[in-house]
DNA sequence: CGAAGTCATGACATCGGTGTCATAGCAGTT
DNA sequence: AACTGCTATGACACCGATGTCATGACTTCG
């Protein structure tokens, strides 16, 4: 590979020279340049990193470390894969800033951890990314010494800067939104409890509901999912059997993620009801190979996870800058709903005809 | 950031020692080793991969570039994200030979390949790979000079190594197992003919028919999707209507990806009919978050995303390892049938039974 | 006992860039 | 004419590792 040595013979000038017209830190005159920019061409000249690293002592590299980081819960084997969509959001932001991504897997093993950021920090990375499969509290043994964190899906108790989902907030809203749409009777079918985002949306699903005035019943909230491998296809038909029972039914049924979701069309559909003129159904996730090709398309919210990989890139960049915007502890990034066909409007006459009907049964 | 000099002060040995003690490349005594090692310790002490690569011209490194490579077909939109498996099995390979990757997407712009390719080369990047999102032929502008490089998921006319899926197997091996368990009317509802996996599958569905000694009737191949942006939801009804009208109509309905057998399973059931009592249904791409989640589950073919990962992986490390495995052109991997209930078998009493049945009608 | 071999260690150059400083040429200023 | 200021360029050291070679101490063997 050619040197910036062969180049400058080549060019009849100094290293030196071929340097300042690479960076263009200073003055060359037209001639040399050309000169230069042709030997280059010539030779095929690629400048090293390494070299140039040695003296600037700036990599250029962003280290990333994705997968499982410490195992609080069991594993839960995500069948979607989250963490793509916020490494690229992080990677589109480096890109632009001049960053390159190196990236590393744990593989499901949070052990892995230490000697994966050993590596990234033989490189001299400027910043390191830890990216959860899951909205997740971790404790990271990391090692990073003076390195810049940054995490993103999960949040530690030492207050690192961390970007996470707002999963209250993304409940709230389209709970709200269905309260709008003339929704009263508001289940909701929850993951496993042990998840943090399953208790963050729970808040976010009462709060929603008090703002609009309707009383929390507890029979509309059920948990329908384990993250054990058990058959939890019975649990979520137990629990649309027990709000079907219900003496007033709920008009909408929330589910926990988008996959719920398609179980229970099938569900609902298989006891002969119709979605959404019998029920209608709400996803979280707006996992969209779901939600977008179920018919009717389901309505759900979307996580964020583009965004969060942009701001975390961003809060990275900030502090590998040493800017002041020191980020401590957890920032939320909420997510938009996605109106689709699986919810009915209950509104005016629709919502009358409803009432009349109630009065009726 | 401690350097060696640092580390060699603090032991009062020579820098030379303290290399010898990080690579072992030669004896160092027991006392003298036990000094450096704490010395390290207390300061925090990690090597430069930089200066190491200045000598060594190794730098570990392997690039990898994802997304679009160059656009011959108009943005087909994935849902699903097929590279990720890819990625991953080529960062275990790597891992595990300690490399580490950098990784780059083109964000849906061919035209930044270069750009990126560039930057991976002033890092030194022993390897490049690239990974397309969907099986397709590429021209690429490398500019890879002598740098070793593998494609994945993609080939070229220049019979650079290639890792794609072997999509004609895939098929028959799907509708070969259909055969086994009693099925010989066998739809095949095929994706956009524009993509190389339609025409490769599609001659693995004839080929399985031909061995099986079956007569291969055009009205059960039908195109039922496109990748432009209309409403395929209509393609897929009218295809699903079209083979019902057939005198003898299909007992197996065979979709081109996982997607449309979510959508063909709420068609036939919104048609009055059972699955798969009245029809079975396959898929392909074994998209476990639909796969395994429809009910019944899903029948499917598991494209090798993982398998060709690891082989791109390892092909590329023969490659810088100077071995002779210089494979030239493709390389097809297979990849496995998951069997699921949403096929029945019409073996033995069933098919007996199926014959009666159209004897009489 | 001396030669040969092994072990443990250090001095020094080197990889490919860039920062610092020096220098030469030439215009403009007083 | 002497001085100042700017442009264009080169010499040289340096970043942090490691390869090469040399050296001194000690063991082993004829």
């Amino acid at each position: 590979m050619a040197t910036i040595y062969d180049v400058a013979k080549a060019a009849s000038v100094s290293p030196k020279t071929v340097s300042r017209v690479l960076n263009g830190d200073a003055p060359v005159g037209r001639e040399t340049r050309k000169a230069v920019e042709t030997a280059m061409a010539e030779l095929g000249y690629v400048p090293s990193n390494a070299a140039r690293m040695m003296r600037s002592n700036r990599s250029g590299l962003i280290g990333l470390v994705t997968g499982a980081l410490s195992h609080k819960l069991e594993p839960m084997e995500p069948t979607g894969l989250p963490d793509l969509y916020i490494v690229q959001g992080i990677q589109k932001v480096m890109a632009d800033s001049g960053k390159t991504l190196i990236i590393a897997d744990t593989g499901g093993t949070s052990a892995k951890v230490p000697q994966l950021v050993r590596t990234f920090l033989q490189h001299r990375v400027e910043a390191l990314v830890y990216v959860a499969d899951y909205h997740q509290q971790v404790t990271l043994d990391t090692g990073a010494g003076n390195c810049p964190v940054v995490l993103v899906n999960c949040f530690d108790a030492d207050g690192t800067p961390a970007i996470v989902p707002d999963d209250e907030r993304c409940q709230f809203d389209l709970v709200t939104d269905l309260v709008r749409s003339g929704h009263e009777r508001i289940a909701y079918l929850t993951l496993d409890p042990a998840m943090v985002a399953t208790k963050l949306r729970s808040k976010g699903y009462r709060a929603a509901l008090e703002a609009a005035g309707i009383p929390y019943d507890g029979a509309l909230e059920i948990m329908a999912r384990r993250n054990v491998e058990d058959d939890d296809g019975r649990l979520l038909q137990r629990a649309l059997d027990s709000v079907l029972a219900l003496d007033k039914p709920p008009t909408v049924i929330c589910c926990g993620n988008d996959e719920m979701a398609l179980r229970l069309y099938g569900l609902i559909r298989s006891r002969g009801l119709r979605i959404p003129e019998d029920f209608s159904v709400a996803g979280f996730d707006n996992y969209r190979a779901i939600a977008e090709t179920l018919y009717p398309p389901l309505t759900t919210v979307e996580l964020p996870y583009l965004a969060m990989g942009q701001r975390a890139a961003e809060i990275a960049l900030g502090m590998i800058n040493g800017e002041s915007e020191q980020l401590a502890g957890s920032e939320m990034v909420p997510g938009p709903v996605h109106w689709r066909s699986s919810v009915t409007a209950l509104n005016s006459v629709t919502k009358l005809r409803s009432n009349i009907g109630s009065t009726f049964s």
